[in-house]
Parts: structure tokens; C-alpha cells; sequence
DNA sequence: TTGTAGGCGTTATCAA
DNA sequence: TTGATAACGCCTACAA
């Protein structure tokens, strides 16, 4: 009685892909030798006739094996899994393409899924990414305290964990697992630090709710470099962490014809190029006017006129970061710091 | 003798993922009714106590069921492979950001694969996604021709095609799948029409190689509107396809210190933007001295001082058209277009 | 060196 | 309505 198995013979037609018994069958071995031949693992001990004749019958079916097949033989998939806000943010994609980049280099199929800026969202994507049985999870979603959904995060991804799974946050600590974490105090300390050597006193700090840790983190900085630098207190405006957020909040603040401020300082540059355009909008010009400051370097920055100034954060290489940290293998709690340099540029010139 | 299979009873510790087994065991009930159970197809046909039964054994137990399995026994998997250039270009964010929330809408998991505008890595990419077996394969990259591996290219599709999956290309007709084609050479036509309604007469075109696609419809659309608009004969300047690219053109461009150019077209949004900065650079003011325009629309040519001219492409509804495209299951080569619209902003006043 | 057979976690079929 | 059990495609002891 011949082979019924493999899908040519299985199913009617041309349809659905071949596979591994295909293979065997089309080089006359058995699947064992024709899998043994295909992943190199135990090649060495596989006659090269053999090995010839197998790769030359998968070249011929266009064979691809089956990666939830191997996946579950295996009992782990090759796959990475990236939780971001939003990938349409030059902050977010800029950390993707790095752990997409280093993924890929690992043979490590990337997958991407967007939180929209929802911590509820973030926990139920984490929850359904448990079913993919990733080798690694990476968080860069912006922690918010408060939510309510922390710790209920924090149990999905430990019972991830526990079942072996890598897990790795990105600028969100608090919860324990390695965290690569970006100097956002320190950074906005020697921002306000620089700003007031360049003769800047009455600012207005543009931040999101403080449940942002990141933004909290960064205007508390920013406030503290202020009080060391000796400048007087600043204006706080609490807006949206977005780039409409940055230009409400500045375009409020300038329909008051506030004569106190010399310099909105946002903490990141989306915002800051919001502001900007807020600034123009007033028939103010960002820079001459007022001093204009963001965070986070995205490359929009030396494009804008006048050049943002900002605190670099090597985005890239954050997400190249969370991706070794994930492959390190070391599941202990612990933060890799990322440090931040601050940029001058035209847009906060010595005043 | 006890059931001994279950993750949690299988191996030593607390460690592996609970399975179905330990889900129905946890339960008191079969494998087949904790599967019925859990998926609500033939929900109904289970007795309402065994249902919450499982159900809270499932939650007990924080169970995940095993995607890669379901995948294997149900013959695919819910998964969604997108292909793009560069995740780190407003460009391609965009078309992923709308591709990744049609594709979660539907519950299907998002994959995103980088191709660093390399042909060879696309090709390359789409052959190991196949062993994906994903639901729908969308090639978002750049067309390039003549590089060779588009009969390559052809055939993987194909291949996959023939096994049932869903090919979608975005903005690369001449393969024989279902494309979403961005209206290039219409919406540039159109552009170089209202350029010289505006008065502008001596233009510097800024585009890639001709081998790229998209850069050559926008290119050829160009001038073809010149010609209906009755200008003269642009000059036509070969760059990068990228910020950089646009910037270097441009500088070059200005070092010569032509007089005979009164503005600068360039076939993408980044490129125009580095054609600005290149400008500023020269010690000459965008919009004033000199025109500029774009193609695309990304979200920061309102940030732009002057902002930027440009022609809308409805990126984010791209991904979205995609993804319906690839859901609609037909696989009849066709092509759904995409219309664009010609946006003046102030980087080309009325001269 | 090769093949046989059992297992991976799930769903679907078929009796009971 | 429920429970065995056979797929699904692949890998890997173990035996030949």
C-alpha cells in the first residue's frame, strides 16, 4: 500500500503547502532522514547522497517547514514579540527597528503589536501573546502609574516567565524584570542645568499626566536641575504626551500674552515641535522669541528651524539593548541604564 | 494509574506552560469537553456547569492556549506577515500602523519583517515567512526593478498563493497579485500643474534611480504635467530615495549657485525636508527664495517653517485597503488605486 | 547511517 | 452531551 501521507496526496488538488513527507517521499528516504537532513543539527551523520537528493527534492516542492510544526515539536517558537505604544511615533518605531534589527540578526522572527497608548490594551495583548509562546517579550508601551492594570501585568508576565519566556521592559521600572532603563532625570537635570547657563529663567515645563512615568521622570529632573541651577520656579502645563498636546498647551499659554516665560521646555520632542508651531501660530518666533526644548532626539530635530535642542536618547540602540538583555537569559530583576546627552541647538540660543 | 501528561505533572517543577490537559484534568472533565469549552464554536453543546467549570480552571491555572498548536491542528494560523522597508520612515510607520490595527481588528496577530530596502532581503523574508504559514503575506517595500529577484519574488508568492494564503502588494504593480496602487504619476502631475499656476517655472526635480518604482512614476508624473502646464524643461537631479539623499542633492545643487532654479520638487516628504535644511544651509530661506514641495504628506509637514507643499497619500488607510483587500479573498490579480491630492502649504508661496 | 515510533498541544470525528 | 482517539507537521530517542 503506498505512502497516503503528505499533502499532494492528502487533499485533492495543488493545494496546501508540501511537507515533510512530500519531501521524503519525492527523495525516496523516510521523513527522519529527510528532516535530519534539512536542519543541520545532525547533518554530519546523514550519507551526502542522501542529503543532495533531499535538499534537491525540497528545492523542487518549494518546501518552507511548518513553524508552528517545528514550534511545537520543539516546544518553543523562534519569535520575539514587541509591545509599543505606537509605531507611527518616531520615539517607538525608532526602539522597534532596533529590536526588529537585532531580532533578525538572531533569526528571530519579529512580531509588533501596538498598545495605543491603553494600559488595558497593553495587559490583553500581553495576555494573548502568552498563547504565541514567544522566546521573548519586550515592553516599551510608557508605564502609567495607577492604571490599576500594573499588577495584573506584572502576573501575566511572571507566569510567562515562569513558563520560561524572557521577559524585558523598556523605560518602565517598577515591575521586576530586567529593565533598560533611560536616564530621563538625569538627562532633563543637565537640560534645565544648560538651559539656565544660557540665560534662561522663566520657563514653562510642558509634561503629561504625572501617572507617565517617563514624563513624570523627566520633568521631576527637569525641576530639580532648575532648584540646583538657582533659577526661579517654573510654570508646569500638564498636556497630552503628543504632539497636539505640545501645541494646545502653548498655544493656551501664549493667548495669555504670559510676558514671564523665555522658554517652553516639553518633555519630548514631539511636543516641543507642537510647540514650536503653537509659537509660530502666535507671530512669535521659536528661538529669537522663545527658547524651545524637547527630548529624545528623534532625527526630525536639525530639520526644524531653528534645530531643536533636546536630550539624545539612542533609541536604536535601546531597542538593540532590550533584545541582548532578552538573549542574555538572565531573568533577574535589574536595570541597565541608558544614559542621555544633552543637545544645544539654535532653537535655545544663549540668551 | 494517574494521568500522567500535563505540563504542570510532566516535567519536574512549576515550569512550562499549562496545557489543555491540565486545564480539563484541573476541571474533572475530558480534554475534548476543556476544548469545547474554551472555544466557543460549539459552546452550546456543553453543559453549562462544565463550561464554568473549565472556565475557571483555565483562569485558576492563567492558561493560554498553545497558538502554534491550534495553528498545526487547525491547518493555519492567524497571522498577518507584513513586509516593509524601513519601519523608521514616517512613510512605512504609517502604511504598517493602519496594516497592524485592520489586522488586530480581526484578531489576527501582526508580524512585521524589514527589509532595509534590499530586494534580496525581501525576497529572503518572504521565503522564511512562508514557513510561517501566515493567513496573508503584504509586501509593502519598494519596487525595484530589474534587481533580478522579481521573477524570484514572483514565484515565492505564487507558491505561497497556491497553498492559500493572501497576497497583497502595496504600491509595486507588475506582479500578478491583488495591489494597492498609489496614484504617483497623477497626484505629481497634478502638483507640477498647480506649481506652475503658482508661477514657478525653472524647477529642480530631486528623485531616486529610475529602477524605483515609486520614485519614477512620481518622477515621470512630474513632468508630464510640466509639459501639459507648458514650463520649460525641468532639471532632474538622481539622489538618494532619503532625507540624507535630499539634503546632499540639494547642497550640491546650491553650491553650484544656479539662478536659473526657483524651486525644489522632490519625490517623497524626507527628501524635501532635507532639501529645506540644505537650503537653510546655503543661507537662502525655503519658500522665499526658493520653493519646495513633497510627495506624501507625513504628519510633520505642518511643523515645517515654511510648512511643507506636498501631495497627500492616505497612508494610514493604505495598510487598512491592504488588509481589506487581503481579507475580501480574492486572489485575482487587480489593482485597487489610491487617489492623491495636491496640498499647497507655504514652502511654495504664489510667486 | 537509517527508519520506526512516540510525543508536542490542539481540534475534530465518532462512538457511547 | 461527553470522552477516547486520530489527525496536524515536525523532531528525536531508540532500534535496526
Amino acid at each position: 500500500m503506498p505512502d497516503m501521507r503528505g499533502a499532494a496526496s492528502r487533499r485533492g488538488r495543488r493545494t496546501a503547502a508540501p511537507t515533510l513527507h512530500d519531501v521524503a517521499r519525492e527523495a525516496g528516504v523516510s521523513v527522519a532522514t529527510a528532516s535530519r537532513a534539512l536542519n543541520g543539527s545532525s547533518t554530519r551523520n546523514v550519507k551526502p547522497e542522501y542529503i543532495s537528493r533531499v535538499l534537491a527534492a525540497a528545492e523542487r516542492l518549494n518546501y518552507q517547514p511548518h513553524l508552528s510544526a517545528q514550534a511545537i515539536a520543539l516546544g518553543s517558537t523562534p519569535t520575539v514579540a514587541l509591545v509599543v505604544s505606537d509605531v507611527d511615533d518616531p520615539y517607538f518605531s525608532s526602539i522597534a527597528a532596533g529590536v526588529i534589527d537585532a531580532a533578525v540578526a538572531q533569526r528571530l522572527v519579529p512580531t509588533v503589536a501596538i498598545a495605543d497608548r491603553s494600559p488595558d490594551r497593553e495587559l490583553q495583548i500581553v495576555r494573548t501573546l502568552r498563547g504565541q509562546r514567544p522566546r521573548v517579550i519586550i515592553v516599551a508601551g510608557s508605564r502609567i502609574d495607577g492604571s490599576g492594570t500594573d499588577a495584573a501585568l506584572g502576573e501575566e508576565l511572571a507566569a510567562y516567565q515562569a513558563a520560561g519566556g524572557q521577559v524585558v521592559l523598556v523605560s518602565q521600572e517598577g515591575l521586576p524584570f530586567p529593565t533598560v532603563a533611560i536616564d530621563n532625570a538625569g538627562g532633563a537635570r543637565r537640560l534645565a542645568i544648560a538651559l539656565v547657563e544660557r540665560g534662561y529663567r522663566r520657563i514653562a515645563v510642558l509634561c503629561a499626566a504625572p501617572a507617565i512615568r517617563t514624563s513624570r521622570e523627566r520633568c521631576d529632573g527637569f525641576l530639580a536641575g532648575l532648584v540646583e541651577a538657582g533659577a526661579p520656579e517654573p510654570l508646569v502645563l500638564q498636556t497630552g504626551f503628543t504632539r497636539a498636546g505640545g501645541y494646545d498647551a502653548t498655544r493656551d499659554l501664549l493667548a495669555d500674552r504670559r510676558p514671564d516665560v523665555d522658554a517652553v521646555v516639553a518633555v519630548n520632542d514631539v511636543m516641543a515641535i507642537g510647540a514650536m508651531t503653537a509659537i509660530r501660530d502666535a507671530g512669535l518666533n521659536p528661538g529669537r522669541d522663545l527658547g524651545v526644548a524637547g527630548f529624545d532626539d528623534i532625527s526630525w530635530c536639525v530639520d526644524l528651524d531653528p534645530a531643536l535642542s533636546t536630550v539624545a536618547v539612542p533609541l536604536h540602540q535601546v531597542g538593540v539593548t532590550a533584545m541582548e538583555v532578552a538573549l542574555g537569559g538572565d531573568h533577574q530583576p535589574r536595570v541597565i541604564p541608558v544614559t542621555t546627552t544633552v543637545v544645544l541647538r539654535d532653537s535655545t540660543p544663549p540668551r
